[in-house]
DNA sequence: GCAAAAGTGTTAGGTATACACCCATGC
DNA sequence: GCATGGGTGTATACCTAACACTTTTGC
């Protein structure tokens, strides 16, 4: 492909990832430290890289997780594109930042050096403008919950319906009484019991359920 | 700001315009002929243009539709990324697409050489992705009906019960009960009766509503 | 008085909410 | 046998959906 003429190219190009999961029960996300020369150095950022001339964004988003992190998001999409002029101080760099999750077993055998999973709750302030870029994502984790399956991608396959409230309640900020919960989500019929059961726990083990569908569905609205 | 150093920049950015209104009680949307020296020549786009050094994308939207089509959006927000590698043949352009609205007055009274409000039941097909661009729009205008009073961008200031229900109905694709929709809209509390009449119309004159708030609300959703 | 669209209420079925106790297991 | 979390049902209030006729106006 062609380069865009010269005096049309002034800005960089770069996706950063917001990958949530689940933590101790409470939702976390992967930050990484900045280590470039900047004023941003030392502080904490989403992971992310610049976009290469033969590949798209959604190309470059997985490429940039692989390589930095070596993870493979179990879901991601495309969350916003962020491109005030000053968000990076040493240059003009447009970001389309990613919405990505993973199962809480990936975070919990998560090791990299100088990238961790750390509680929402406890995020120190972040580099350029990611903790906007947080907010944004937070708020679309919120919303497709709501009307989608996307909990899934942030539980193991195979999960107890208490888990699944969990998530809910975690991410929405809201607590769900356990047999309205249990009723809603049974009548929507996008989970199945698996037939087997915890082990392994100390109380009485619960029963292991699974999405029907594993990938995104969207739940109905009304108007 | 400086520009971010030679290699990294191949790409220029722009910014593309989905501009939805409302003509003869059907969705419009506004394409302008394309008349660079390419593939496309000839077809119909949506509005668009490149991004300056000194402004970011909402900036640049803006700009591109004052300059290009002499339009002010009654609502506009950032849509997608659109980043294909050869999604425009001349050379890689990475494009910021947004969804926009005008009121159908504004449609009305366009014009504008080479640019037109298109029925979307009668578009041709049009240039680079733009195809794509218009489902994604399309998509969440739909989504954004039903859990924000977004409606109101495609409504006069003062309309009736029943456009607002054809805006609804054709938005959707959806047909509603009168008595129905008519207590709903009135139970979310979200447009009042202004004392006003219809004048003209050779029946019985509608009572005029507005939207109690003029910008974009969301409405509660239930889990 | 006729054509056109505005405006309005009731009923029945289904969904949401509130609420408390017994069960299975490990130790 | 006790501590822990798992699992379940009912009654009420509310919301949704289906449905048809009268009113106001211009011509």
């Amino acid at each position: 492909m062609r380069r865009a003429p010269e005096k049309l190219r002034f800005a960089a190009m770069a996706v950063d990832a917001v990958v949530f999961s689940f933590v101790d029960g409470e939702l976390a996300v992967l930050t990484a430290g900045v280590n470039n020369e900047s004023a941003y150095h030392g502080m904490d950022a989403f992971p992310g890289g610049l976009i290469k001339e033969t590949e798209n964004t959604d190309q470059a988003l997985v490429r940039v997780l692989k390589d930095k992190v070596g993870l493979t998001p179990a879901f991601s999409e495309q969350l916003y594109t962020f491109s005030a002029v000053n968000r990076d101080k040493r240059n003009r760099v447009v970001s389309v930042a990613y919405l990505c999750l993973v199962r809480p077993d990936t975070a919990a055998s998560f090791t990299r050096a100088g990238a961790q999973f750390v509680l929402v709750s406890k995020l120190p302030k972040l580099a350029y403008d990611h903790d906007e870029m947080l907010l944004v994502a937070h708020k679309r984790l919120q919303g497709k919950l709501t009307y989608s399956t996307i909990a899934q991608f942030l539980l193991p396959h195979h999960f107890t319906l208490t888990e699944l409230q969990t998530v809910y309640e975690t991410v929405l900020g809201t607590e769900f009484d356990k047999r309205n919960f249990r009723k809603k989500i049974l009548a929507l019929d996008i989970v199945r019991d698996t037939g087997r059961l915890q082990e392994g726990v100390k109380n009485r083990p619960a029963a292991l359920y699974k999405f029907v569908d594993q990938k995104l569905t969207e739940l109905p609205l009304q108007v």
